[in-house]
DNA sequence: GCACTCCTGACCAAGAAGGTCAGGAAAGTC
DNA sequence: GACTTTCCTGACCTTCTTGGTCAGGAGTGC
């Protein structure tokens, strides 16, 4: 139940993309792994994968550089989440939708569905453009207002 | 963004020795393991974490076995995945409260405690008791009763 | 003393995580 | 056409995690 570097990583490169977006020239990998701290050679790697998922685009040589393929506001963080990390709330591998529980663990298959279910109502509910813009949903909202959500356990 | 075997399996059991407390003698590691399709030795080991975390008790010898150190409507999900798993919702191994981003991320920040706060809700939520019992909470039967949460995406 | 069961550490194979390296292939510039 | 720039791709690498197995030791009860 942890996020990899690679996703956050593709987060927050998509982001500049996002806020590149009234700029018409698309941006260089470099500028990318400058304003974010990324290794350069691995952000590369991670900006194929999101292309390859179509939600990047991309051109070569001098004026080359990544563009989103679309609009900010129609990009969802699950979506590039998905697109580097694969589907989300797996366990052991398969959709839990397909998981058979036995005994006294029968309804153990409803709880990871609901898992899954709120981690879409969060990564679904925010866009790119509510990431650059800092206004995001009001589920959001919601769940970061308790200081107690702030604090390790 | 996955779950482990290990926490299924962890959570398998500890619904095993849920539903065994009313009986008083200990369970042992066999009957969990045939009763939850879960290889002994590797079972041996998760039920050793989980009694340095104190949530299960055991003894040796014939007449051995394992049982819940607290009723089971006082122990969570929660708690036994991070007895086996670790912190949940770190973001390159590091709790979301410490994080910096800068530039056009600065607000992903949030993003990542909100899917920490929403995974609580769901996992602090349910208990053993809940999970034998078969009546789940409210937030739990919310978020499984639409359709869309039982299909992949 | 013996059977039973948990306890513990060592080991192991496969895969993922988090990169780096080297070169190729388009696109633009002169 | 040569050259530079930037993306594209596959190979490689080290370390850690996952999902186990194996062998033996140590309490417990009869």
């Amino acid at each position: 139940m942890r996020v990899s570097a690679k996703a956050d990583y593709a987060v927050r490169a998509a982001a500049e993309l996002a806020a590149a977006q009234k700029e018409e020239a698309p941006v260089k990998g470099e500028r990318l792994a400058d304003a974010q701290d990324i290794p350069l050679q691995f952000l590369e790697h991670i900006l194929l994968e999101l292309k390859h998922h179509g939600i990047v685009r991309a051109r070569r040589g001098a004026k080359g550089g990544y563009w989103l393929a679309r609009p900010a506001d129609e990009v969802t963080v699950a979506e590039i989440v998905r697109a580097v990390e694969g589907p989300i709330a797996h366990v052991q591998s398969t959709p839990p939708e397909d998981i058979e529980y036995r005994g006294n663990a029968e309804h153990l298959q409803a709880v990871w569905i609901a898992v899954r279910a709120s981690l879409r109502t969060v990564l679904e509910g925010v866009t790119l453009a509510d990431l650059v813009s800092g206004e995001l949903p009001t589920v959001v909202g919601e769940l970061t207002s308790s200081k107690d959500a702030w604090v390790a356990r």
